[in-house]
DNA sequence: CCAAAAGTGTTTCGTATACACCCATGT
DNA sequence: ACATGGGTGTATACGAAACACTTTTGG
């Protein structure tokens, strides 16, 4: 554990990944495994932050220790500052009792990360806090106010889906119309006609069809298509004009 | 001044209002005028937070204490916590001999909020820091980082302006479709055909038209309209699905 | 040859867009 | 009477939605 923490604010991270059919949440346990006090209980990754240092950076922080990732997508999407939100679970003092710190109240800046599930690697603290993916649709009891911290994320994240290009941020670089399709499904919660989204999606043109196909599999094999940041910013820049 | 001060976490707020064509921005000095050191510096409303409290309360309160007004459409829209943030200015002095404390580092949570300009009021504070409405579309220099609060706090309201119905907290309760539409345009920066801005508005339920007019206007006076919340909830019930 | 997922077209309907003139009021 | 902003209708084009079957591969 670095360094001198400001005792006054934390963040949280909500960390998203896809496994090709659901939506899931990057939790770990409270207490690393080499202590004695293995409570199982859960809760979001997340720290006290650092003096001096900036939100993002230490939300950056955090994921890469428990990801192996850098440069990994996060949004701030709240602020969860009630005075007393350490308080109903009696964890504060266990929070005191890692930090060594006087916790007197703790506001904290909530992120959601997106990330690729099949890059993400083992670390030092993701072994010590046995961190798991779990359903996003059966989330498990956490500690402090963490469950309502997943369901904003969770909430902001639908929204933003719709209107812009983080789907690709959780999905391999070479991905199959049908895996981009059961993903919108799992995380807006609806079904789309088959036929209409493809036809939307090919549409686009920052999807890039390739000519390259899924191996290894029992069916017919999918044409893989790969995402064109490029060909997005080009094709937003045009569009200066907007609804209503 | 209130209370003893959490020197670690202040809120600012951008507080958006509409004169009927050009949209405003409320700003105040940093010195109250019957102080000697008048140094005509601008600033957002904002203030260091009590110990304890929420920090839409603290929002909330200045807002109270500049407008008059209750109850204001308040939301959260960004963190500004550059160590440095308070630096550039040398403006840090003023602050740590206004507050009495030692300032170390500010992380300041901004808030955009949307207020009826025909009610707001004057309040001591107000009248004593010299509150006034500014043009949106030229923000005069303000000190620390407040020119890029406004700056992001204006591209928030764009985008929440065009999924949500916040137009109608700017807008007196009794409004015609013409400011509605001078409203969208000022907002937005474009411009959009009165027939066919007319005709998608009328289509919508929650807008009501009523049996009123204008009156000591020197043209055709106009229909009034009002909006109802109760209508708009119901529709958006029915809407469960959105989009792709 | 069977299971499993990939891939493909057409019709219908509603909404977006483009566009120019008359109306009611106060001065 | 005139200046000022309020108010109106139609035709075209595009995208959204509904809908069922054939194809390719591995086992």
């Amino acid at each position: 554990m670095p360094g001198n923490f400001n005792p006054h604010l934390s963040v949280d991270c909500v960390v998203f990944g896809f496994n090709g059919h659901e939506l899931k949440i990057l939790l770990i346990n409270r207490d690393a495994i080499n202590e004695q006090s293995q409570s199982g209980k859960l809760k979001l990754p997340g720290d006290l932050i650092i003096s001096g240092e900036m939100l993002n950076a230490a939300a950056q922080r955090i994921l890469t220790e428990f990801t192996g990732l850098q440069d990994i997508y996060l949004k701030q999407f709240g602020i969860f500052d009630d005075p007393d939100r350490l308080a109903p679970y009696s964890d504060l003092e266990w929070l005191e009792a890692r930090t060594g710190l006087k916790i007197e109240r703790v506001v904290t800046i909530a992120y959601y990360s997106l990330v690729k599930i099949d890059l993400s690697i083992p670390t030092d603290l993701s072994i010590a806090y046995n961190a798991r993916w779990y359903s996003c649709s059966s989330v498990p009891a956490l500690i402090f106010d963490h469950n309502r911290i997943v369901e904003e994320g969770l909430n902001t994240l639908k929204r933003e889906l719709l209107t812009e290009p983080l789907c690709f941020k959780l999905l391999p670089e070479k991905f199959t119309l049908n895996q981009l399709h059961r993903l919108y499904e799992a995380i807006l919660g609806l079904s789309f006609d088959n036929r209409n989204f493809r036809k939307k999606i090919q549409r686009l043109p920052y999807i890039i069809p390739l000519n390259e196909r899924q191996n290894g599999v029992s069916h017919k094999p999918a044409l893989l298509h790969t995402f064109s940041y490029e060909k997005y910013l080009d094709l937003k820049k045009e569009n200066t004009s907007f609804i209503l």
